[in-house]
Order: structure tokens, then sequence, then C-alpha cells
DNA sequence: GCGCAGGTAGAGT
DNA sequence: ACTCTACCTGCG
């Protein structure tokens, strides 16, 4: 187990930010990830942090994985004292950080979540993990299961992912992994790219339109000059940007900004 | 019963 | 270039 002392983070603002569909809560206040095909189980009182896994396991991914090597203070920091609105959304979520995830699981995580609620989505992604996904032992005698290769995918017909809940979704996804196994699209290439070009090859999926696009590249590329809009935050745009987002101010770190603002809409009407 | 939920593709002006 | 609409599904 490892113990950490973490400033600007939260990891229950993290797992109800909605970023990662695979992280729950349980009532003891124990978090549990998926990523790809590791486990993670963790807990945190205050700013102590406790993760269970090896040192090596920390160090070589979910140190990364939860941006732990980039200064949220600094991003705080370079708030606007002045933008009142920005203000109250950063400090309500200061303890979010953007994952590093996987290109591929965020491109169909993505393509699932359009049109549709929160609930929803985890209860999709899990139903397809659960037919389509390997399934592992956590070590403790339980099981859980790997998110699903493209090439569990590829062969599927465009409709079969409806009895996974999809929908009209289903084709999106189908669709997606035959493209990445058959190279047209290629996550290794389009990892490499720059936010523009990344999202240029998003683009070109059946699916993918800018809103998704904007995802993917801020949660599954770490581009953190993607501002995903979608209905929350045009609202919010309409009631304090009338005259639009500063986004020359945050140049870089925009993506950032848009999960504060995005989790406050969210989140803070709630109890 | 009906509108909505982290939108997008396709058809129509 | 823009506007309009259909689209799976389940929850309030």
């Amino acid at each position: 187990m490892i113990v950490k002392e973490l400033k600007n983070f939260d990891l229950a603002q993290i797992c109800r930010s909605g970023q990662c569909f695979r992280m729950t809560m349980t009532e003891e206040g124990d978090f549990h990830i998926i990523a790809g095909a590791r486990k993670l189980e963790a807990r945190q009182r205050g700013e102590i942090c406790e993760f269970d896994c090896d040192e090596a396991a920390f160090d070589d991914f979910w140190s990364g994985y939860f941006d732990l090597e980039t200064d949220y203070g600094a991003v705080l920091g370079q708030i606007n004292p002045r933008d009142a609105y920005l203000n109250r959304a950063a400090a309500f979520g200061s303890g979010i950080r953007i994952l590093r995830q996987e290109l591929w699981e965020m491109l169909v995580s993505f393509l699932i979540s359009q049109q549709n609620n929160i609930v929803r989505i985890r209860r999709c992604i899990e139903n397809i993990c659960e037919v389509y996904g390997e399934r592992l032992p956590d070590g403790r005698g339980g099981t859980y299961y790997a998110f699903p290769r493209p090439e569990a995918l590829a062969g599927l017909g465009e409709d079969a992912l409806m009895a996974c809940n999809l929908g009209y979704r289903s084709k999106y996804v189908v669709r997606a992994a035959r493209n990445v196994v058959s190279g047209a699209f290629d996550p290794e290439a389009v990892g490499g790219m720059s936010y523009p070009k990344a999202r240029q090859e998003l683009l070109k999926l059946y699916g993918v339109g800018e809103k998704v696009a904007d995802c993917i590249c801020l949660f599954g590329l770490h581009h953190l000059q993607a501002f995903p809009v979608d209905t929350h935050i045009r609202q919010a745009m309409e009631a304090h940007y009338k005259r639009g987002f500063p986004h020359r101010r945050y140049a870089k770190v925009q993506g950032i900004m848009q999960q504060y603002i995005f989790y406050y809409e969210l989140c803070h009407s709630r109890n």
C-alpha cells in the first residue's frame, strides 16, 4: 500500500467529475478505479491518500494516471481574481485532476456519452466490458473486467452492441473498432500529434463531432488546450461569458478550467 | 406521458 | 454556411 499526502487532489471530486466512467465510490468511501486492464482501490482522508498497489505500479502507472506531476496549484493561481464565477467553480472543484486515460478507451467512452446521462453511460460501459472485456483476478479472490480491446469489437455487426444498451451509438463504436484494427485510425500515431492534428483525425471518425473529439483530446491525449463545449458549458458561457471565454488568458490549460466549470454546473446545486 | 441526458449525421433551405 | 430533425434508452 502506498500512502501520499496530496494537495489539490480529491478522489470524490475526480469520481463525480465524470471523466472516468469506471471509477466508483463505495458506501465506506473506498474508490475502485479500472483503467484499461488495471484495477486500483484507494481511499482518502483529508490530504492523506492510500493506494492499494506496490511502489512500482504506483510510480510506473498510477502516479501519471492521476496527473500528480502537474502543478494544479499553479493553474489555480492563474485564475483571474476578478472572475468571481470561475473562482467559485475552481474553489468548488479544486481537487479535480485531468486523468491521463487511454485514447482507445476514451474514444469508445465518449462515443457512448453523447445524448446520454452519466448513470447510463457507466452502465453501457460496464456492459461492454463484461461481454467483450477480459475477465481478470483482482488479487483478493474477486474478478473484474478489462476494457475491451478493439479486436474484440471489430468483427461484430454494427447493431451488436445494442444488446449492451448502447442504442444508436452501437454502430459508432463498432466502426471505430474496425478503423483501429484496419489501421485507418492509428492511436499510436494520433498520440504523437499536436492538438489540432489529433482533433482533425478524430473528427474523421463516424459519430465523433467537435464535442466528443475535444473530450477525447482532453482525457485521452492530455491536450489541456481542448475545451469541450456541451450543454452545461454552453449554458455557463451564456450566463457568465457573454463576451466569450478568455481562452487567451488560459492558453494551454483551458481544459482544466472547463472541468472546474463543468463539475460546478453538474454538482454544486445538489445537496 | 413527455422531456431530457457530456451530440452527431444527414437532409433541407 | 446555417438550421432542423431523427436517433436508443431509461429516469424524473
